[in-house]
DNA sequence: CAATTTACTGAACGGTGTTCATTATATTTG
DNA sequence: CAAATATAATGAACACCGTTCAGTAAATTG
């Protein structure tokens, strides 16, 4: 009796294709811009249908967040194979920018958005589920430089205040970027991007012995 | 003929009424769940009179974000009396975590929210004119900088680099913060604040020669 | 083939920002 | 002072939004 698992996956398909269709509109128009009825007359269903797949807008946005996490994680791959930590680290830095350029909208999404992120507050439901990839990627950050600490590289003490550092570095030029406010420093977009990558070099020159 | 000027003095009142109502309902409700309806239920005027008094309801954003600069820059008038610069830096990057801390609501329009930004990309109109104050401030940081790297006392070698730096750091803590992503330290409200401080520190003894 | 389960629809609900013809008020003019 | 004009305010209407749900059509089962 394949009906059951033919069915299933058809329920798995037409997940997909909504995701899909969504992930596309998101990340063309943002999440605001994009809505629900526009996504089922882009994959021709009636609006009601997409809330047989997904709970509500939030759940979509929940999906997004995690294909985020994982082309942002697939690019992390090859931090595995640098043996020096604070060269380690530094390329951690320069992907997490270049992820963050390269793919503005999902970076908005994980890092910046507010709206939906209730679920992070209240601390249950899927809005966990979605950071475990978040909390893999901060673990590797907290290892790396307490890497760097162990083996005397850098004038930093505490792992905990270093790791919260350098991301809140990288994060806050990207997102600056990213919400147009560094165009108050009155460079071209190409300098701008050059001027995150030299900020990272700046910091860890000044923390490196 | 006081006619006109009263009407002038009438029309600049109801302005700050409802400028007023609105800054306070987007202060505790947020920006996106303050409705144009609500901000005239609660002066009691119909939706459309609002209209005659902002263009839209970006226009409002505008005036409440140049409000929080208004506050900003008040509490950063005691700066001028430090002659240190990097005890002048120091508390500019104190008096900034705090200001986030204390007007989560107000940095988040400020320097976080991107709905009715698009003015800040076209460069016309009253985008720009509402970042005269961050401009300022920019300068302000700009110059604290220079006077630390004159004088010697940072290994900080580019001024431009150097004030995108500690801007970034400190907007990169306390967005993350306020945008909850820092929950996935597992530290309670209190101490995540006075990580944020600590950050600073760090940062500050890292490019301190 | 009939009964039942499943998938989907699309109208409807209560909300949003915004516009505009109409009305009420206040001022100016004859 | 009354009529004409200018100003201010209205609130219904428009085109959207996320979401729900009674109803329908198709597929599966017995």
């Amino acid at each position: 009796m394949g009906v059951a698992e033919r069915k299933e996956r058809e329920k798995q398909e037409m997940r997909e294709t909504i995701l899909a269709a969504a992930t596309q509109m998101f990340l063309e128009e943002g999440y605001d811009k994009t809505s629900i009825r526009a996504i089922a007359d882009k994959i021709e269903y009636s609006p009601g249908t997409i809330y047989l797949y997904f709970k509500d807008k939030d759940e979509l946005f929940y999906a997004i967040h995690a294909q985020g996490f994982v082309i942002m994680l697939a690019k992390m791959e090859k931090l595995k194979k640098i043996a020096d930590p604070l060269a380690r680290l530094k390329e951690l830095g320069r992907i997490y920018i270049q992820f963050a350029l390269d793919n503005p909208e999902y970076y908005d999404l994980m890092f910046i958005m507010r709206g939906p992120m209730k679920a992070l507050e209240t601390l249950d439901g899927s809005g966990m589920e979605c950071w475990s990839y978040g909390e893999s990627t901060h673990e590797f950050l907290k290892l790396t430089v307490q890497e760097c600490i162990d083996k005397n590289l850098v004038t930093i003490t505490d792992v905990q205040v270093g790791a919260m550092t350098m991301w809140s570095l990288v994060h806050g030029m990207v997102s600056l970027h990213i919400r147009q406010r560094l165009s108050i420093m009155n460079e071209d977009e190409k300098t701008l991007k050059k001027l995150l990558f030299k900020g990272l070099d700046q910091m860890l020159n000044a923390i490196s012995k």
